[in-house]
DNA sequence: GCGGCATTTTGTAGCGCTACAATTTAGTGC
DNA sequence: GCACTAAATTGTAGCGCTACAAAATGCCGC
């Protein structure tokens, strides 16, 4: 590539057409459907866009399409990691027809995901999936295919939801304990929505089998802090507890903290289970038992949804739920007799 | 807000200006500058584009005005937080200006950083940062003005670099162990380019003091598991080493894995200490003492460099260097006698 | 060589906005 | 009320691209 003149203003699809000798028009078409042009054309004008290091602007094809191929995500904080999982799994769907995802966080703290939405909607995406808890009711989409993914309150009128199965993989959990045999069970719970599901599949699975968890936490935070605390009361008020189930891997490290504290080993006295399955889980160092919420697969139909959606505007929205996964490592064992 | 017509094209410019009684241009004015027109007209657009419910179109403003007030962001991999803090840091003092901030990462794994840097391009940012280790020589910019963030090799030409000095931090790791005392000290390192230059400020920092430290994993990984596997081969061959320096949180993991695994205890046989401050680090369970390379700092200086260089396109590449510090937490303390 | 048809290429118009000059309106002093 | 300046408002002309209809070209058999 050579490059004219640095301080020039940016080539155009006319410079091109100009150097290849062939008009606008058809340098769009090689743009958009370089199978539809003769070899001969084809080949003069990737040879001269090449030259002049042409980048087509996307705010013009934009503006002259009207449709962008890209979709815009928000989510809440770049912090959770949950996040990423979700976004290759919409990728690995959506490049193989062209599409692009577009980021926005939604300002953690503040909670601006309409504000985020609002951005995304300006750049005109195609479709709009928000990854973040909706704290009012909100229009959100306002024309464009909308799906919710990863939460349950808050769907706005006419979106699609397509979420974990949050209630299931507390009843994983419930299950994978009750199978090695815990009979006393706690719970650190949250008050987000996510841990309610969590909650309530874990404590039903449970009940079936006459348990009956001991609950801390339920109108709390889900931090490392908050787990410690819950772990501390938990330990203090019911001290024959063998196992613990935290809403989420963090809150779990806050428990393996306090069982240390405590002077426990965990799993010989004391059973930890989280969930999310995230790096902290993985780590060897810690060897986490956990819940995979399988966020890539919610991916996966999140860009299935959005692109039946976008392709045919008469279909109607669906909920549907995906199954997480248990990934059992150290940190679950039998109760010590 | 009233919802006009759901299934009808997002309303123009146009159909405001219509409502409000005034031209497109005024209604352009109000968006743009609302202190330039009169009470009366200001209001009356204004309450015209809360009822059309108006969004402008960026695609027209960017082809219109040539200028988008946005900034293109290129990081790695979203898995690396280093960038959230960056990120913070430059919105701190972009959005006073009006700018906005637009994340692109670079296909972990492919490297594709002039891939993602072109997208951003495509979408006329108005400038450019590179927080992304460039594999090869890139053009980048191509006439906007662009800034490394956060590494120091393979700066394009013309390009600012305003980066973390890990020597400066690899130098404050060791006065830190030196100053509690150690003078067995290994350190786990790694074949990228931070993580030579924590290893040059700690290696000379130490032999200023005449201690020479034990370097292990110079060429290879820095996963929590390459971690672990250096401190065992560093247990196995120094058994005397009193402190490890680790060239990242992940890796002080590893360590703190493999030294659990040994049956010694951290800090009273063996101090650690991490790089990066993560989550990880601050985990009350864990409670890492690590430098912080604060990236927050790095991203103000980022935003301030490229303000300036997109106000006034005759000043100079700068090369600035950000002064990390060290946070001292509980896995370091004064070696057993 | 020529009609008839498929393929390739091109002009024209316009997407929604802003810059800027031109025009209108308001404000001032006398 | 008038000349004059400042402030407010508007019309015009694109920004760089694509859609679409129209035009040009190529290809076939006879």
């Amino acid at each position: 590539m050579t490059l004219h003149s640095p301080k020039t203003r940016r080539p155009t699809i006319y410079d091109v057409a100009k150097q290849a000798g062939v008009s606008p028009s058809l340098v769009s078409l090689v743009l958009q459907n370089p199978a539809r042009v003769s070899d001969k054309r084809r080949e003069a004008v990737q040879a001269a866009i090449l030259d002049l290091g042409y980048r087509p602007s996307r705010a013009a094809t934009t503006l002259a399409s009207s449709r962008t191929k890209s979709i815009g995500l928000v989510i809440d904080d770049y912090r959770n990691l949950w996040f990423v999982d979700l976004l290759r799994g919409m990728e690995s769907a959506l490049t193989e027809h062209g599409y692009q995802v577009m980021l926005a966080d939604s300002r953690p703290g503040e909670n601006r995901i309409q504000e985020a939405a609002d951005g995304l909607l300006a750049m005109h995406v195609d479709g709009l999936v928000i990854a973040a808890e909706p704290s009012a009711s909100m229009l959100a989409g306002a024309g464009v295919p909308t799906v919710v993914a990863g939460w349950r309150a808050g769907v706005p009128a006419g979106a699609d939801l397509i979420t974990n199965d949050d209630d299931g993989g507390g009843g994983m959990a419930a299950s994978h304990l009750l199978g090695l045999g815990h009979t006393r069970i706690g719970h650190l719970s949250g008050s987000g929505g996510a841990a309610a599901h969590r909650r309530a599949g874990f404590q039903a699975r449970l009940q079936e089998s006459g348990v009956e968890p001991r609950i801390v936490g339920e109108s709390g935070g889900t931090s490392e802090e908050d787990g410690y605390t819950s772990t501390c009361w938990l330990l203090d008020h019911h001290p024959d507890t063998t196992a613990i189930f935290a809403a989420n891997d963090t809150m779990a490290l806050g428990a393996l903290g306090a069982i240390r504290a405590r002077g426990l080993t965990v799993p010989a006295d004391i059973s930890v289970i989280g969930y999310d399955n995230s790096t902290l889980a993985k780590s060897r160092y810690l060897e986490l038992t956990s819940v995979d919420n399988r966020s890539d697969l919610v991916g996966v139909d999140v860009a299935k949804a959005l692109l039946a959606r976008i392709h045919d505007s008469t279909v109607g929205p669906q909920r549907r739920l995906i199954e997480p996964a248990l990934v059992v490592r150290g940190t679950t064992a039998r109760p010590a007799l």
